[in-house]
DNA sequence: GCCATTACTTACAAAATTGTTAGTTACTCA
DNA sequence: TGAGTAACTAACAATTTTGTAAGTAATGGC
């Protein structure tokens, strides 16, 4: 996210969705198109560095990852860890309240590959 | 979701994310500004006309809600029953893999409340 | 014939997100 | 002196999502 325009109809939209739905609240905070793969190698690996992040994120950039973490680390999901080296060495970890959202994971999969699976037979089916 | 240019990076990168994680392949589903709303209305009755769901969803244009109940539909998440009547009458209902979702809607809620007061309390704190 | 009704669609515009390319910093090691 | 390194940032462009405003269709009732 860039800066948001405050006054927009898309902004005021947003907000008044996201306050009064927690459930949109939730997926709003993960929703980035890299967070979840971002939480999910913190998950795994406990602590990665911003390059260790890049190699096992296939295809996000840099800037992307930037971002990504940067709302991450705004929202409490991520912790940054800089050390005063150089050349630089940063890393981050999931905050517990992160670590809160993992138990949640396999319903959304099994629902994923349940969802998948049926839309498979649907085209199929239409053959 | 307009169509999208397929050979897009951002296209690639969606379609490699989403066919390799399920979990995130959920949240994409759900993830249009109104669709969790629209899912909620009708879980909560049943089924609903579209100037019904127009009316409880507090903001949504005749356009916008035209275009998440078609993706909707066509994610086999929403069932749309036409009236030959005139004025028409079309009828919106949850199919079953939409209410499959239901049960993983509470975990959801609960973090996202828990995590909203939480940052209040940083504000709190920051100040 | 004219209006009202419902569930849309169309053309356009604004805003938000994502991607591309090319830096920058500050120090260490050869 | 000059290259190398890690973790970024900046300027810009493309793509995608969302919103605005104005229509359309078919029919019943006046």
């Amino acid at each position: 996210m860039a800066k948001r325009k405050e006054n927009s109809t898309n902004n005021i939209n947003r907000e008044y969705i996201t306050t009064n739905c927690d459930a949109i609240y939730t997926i709003c905070k993960i929703g980035g198109r890299w967070k979840m793969m971002i939480l999910f190698y913190l998950e795994e690996y406990g602590t990665l560095r911003f390059n260790e992040l890049k190699e096992k994120t296939v295809g996000i950039t840099d800037r992307m990852l930037s971002l990504q973490l940067k709302e991450l680390e705004a929202d409490n999901l991520v912790t940054r860890q800089v050390y005063a080296e150089v050349p630089p060495r940063v890393e981050y970890s999931l905050t517990n309240i992160a670590k809160d959202l993992l138990p949640i994971w396999p319903a959304l999969e099994d629902w994923g590959t349940k969802h998948r699976a049926l839309s498979a037979v649907k085209q199929e089916d239409s053959k």
